[in-house]
DNA sequence: GATAAAAAGGATCTTGTTTATCCATTTATA
DNA sequence: TATAAATGGATAAACAAGATCCTTTTTATC
């Protein structure tokens, strides 16, 4: 159970963006190459990103990537569900229906439990505060240990 | 980010004979019929149940499954690590030398968090409220809706 | 307009994991 | 000793993840 590459790239490449000033464009070649992604697969990722409004792409010379929203407004459960569609840790809990057996029993409310949980943590954690922490230690950029 | 079929199936063993009187063995045969699991299938998952001492193998004629501890000793975090190895959202939330950036960055603090809650929950969950819980409602064997 | 930088989109390919099945061998009851 | 029942190893099929390549489209700038 755990993180995809594309997760965590995708991660990784909001959380640049997330270190520049308002409005910056960064181009896919200097994303990758800070974040180490792989230049190809970053473009996947960002096409993704893109239709959840999380990032915007710009075509063209001087073209690459941006926020699509104020970073306090994009949390990590916004970027993990985009790229790896809904958290939940068995069909029951999410579609009832598809269950063959009765979805009101106890392993079920369980797993909801965690699911919410989760949730809710990913919730909270806002890419300001993240590219914040990571500014403040100089991480992510090569400069600190 | 989901349950493996082998982990839910691994669930269904065990609550299946969580249910039985304490040391009674229930053949292969019986538990895949009953729960709905591929047969050959139920030999890999109760070999991995056997190992970590979840379960009790017994061959020969008249063999087949009991559960290994008393159902009260057994959690969902059990069968679900045993089935699916360790529960980290993130490379670096369990192995931190294996991270290409630092590792105290905000972002792994999160996933820590996140594993933390669920393997928490997962741990509360014991098999003997589960299946006390599933005789109450007549589920799982066909009797209730 | 023409040029060129930069990303899109589609196709493909590799690799790994999950799920499943088959069969010869071992175990142990009666 | 015959037989019921599980093991262990091998293998296959299905699917998802990760990665890469190439042609087309977009657009800033000369």
């Amino acid at each position: 159970m755990r993180l995809t590459k594309a997760g965590e790239y995708a991660i990784r490449c909001v959380l640049y963006l997330s270190t520049l000033a308002k409005g910056i464009v960064a181009s896919r070649n200097e994303i990758a190459d800070a974040m180490d992604i792989p230049r190809d697969f970053l473009t996947k990722i960002a096409q993704q990103l893109s239709r959840s409004g999380i990032i915007e792409i710009i075509q063209g010379p001087k073209g690459g990537f941006r926020l699509g929203l104020p970073p306090e407004k994009i949390c990590l459960l916004d970027v993990v569900e985009t790229m790896m569609g809904d958290i939940f840790f068995n069909e029951c809990a999410l579609r009832p229906q598809s269950c063959s057996k009765s979805c009101t029993c106890a392993v079920h409310t369980v797993w909801v439990k965690a699911r919410t949980q989760i949730r809710e943590t990913l919730r909270e954690a806002t890419f300001a505060q993240l590219a914040e922490d990571v500014k403040n230690r100089d991480l992510y950029f090569g400069k600190g240990s």
